[in-house]
DNA sequence: TTAAACTTGTCAATAGATGACAAATCTAAC
DNA sequence: GTTAGATTTGTCATCTATTGACAAGTTTAA
């Protein structure tokens, strides 16, 4: 669970018995670039993700944490970011919500 | 503190009393363009997060908080991301700290 | 040593972000 | 209500980064 998102799918992968050009087929893309995506030399794009979850038959939901919270992760990782960061996050999504809950109110 | 990144660049400017035009001449950008900035229509480049700092003379750690804590948050807001996505990237962000710390013993 | 699996390098094609500028709108002073 | 400065909006060419694709290399296990 702390391993970043392409030692994941790898994890996915193998335990499924699976190679590269099988799943691969799965996710419409060159295996090269799946073994690069594992290998952390490639980005996994979020267009996939509702492929990946239909292949190994895993709850979205799940999916979308594990692979934001690795995207996350790496930018803070990046860029030196205290962890005060996430929190600060956790109160703009709020903020963001309250926004939206405002303006429906306003088109009633 | 719960505003997204632009409504914040807004504060800062009209709090100092700078035009548009004015505070576009330190950052290096176009003034239309960073009205579409303080508007939430476009983003702000993260490398003129230094340029930032010192027009207003902030503290750059606070000022990654604020910026990237805006960023996770309009990605989960986007995604509908449940919050343990926030405690995931810390794990995560930990873990690659420790790969590096492993790394560095390999080295010596 | 052979075959399949995997890795790596490269590069053209594509998509997305950015800079630039014109035009429209807003605002406040005169 | 006119004007000037400030801001907003729309558009588009250009730049940049990402992706797909494929060739060539290495590793692995039989």
């Amino acid at each position: 669970m702390k391993a970043t998102f392409g030692e994941y799918i790898r994890q996915l992968r193998t335990d499924k018995g699976f190679t590269l050009t099988e799943l691969a087929a799965l996710l419409k893309l060159d295996s090269a670039n799946l073994s690069k995506i594992e290998n952390g030399k490639r980005e996994f794009d979020e267009k996939r993700l509702d492929k990946l979850a239909n292949a190994f038959d895993l709850d979205f939901e799940k999916l979308k944490i594990e692979y934001f919270g690795d995207q996350f992760a790496k930018k803070m990782y990046a860029y030196n970011c205290s962890t005060e960061t996430l929190i600060v996050a956790e109160e703009k999504v709020n903020y963001l919500k309250s926004i939206k809950a405002k303006q429906a109110k306003l088109e009633l």
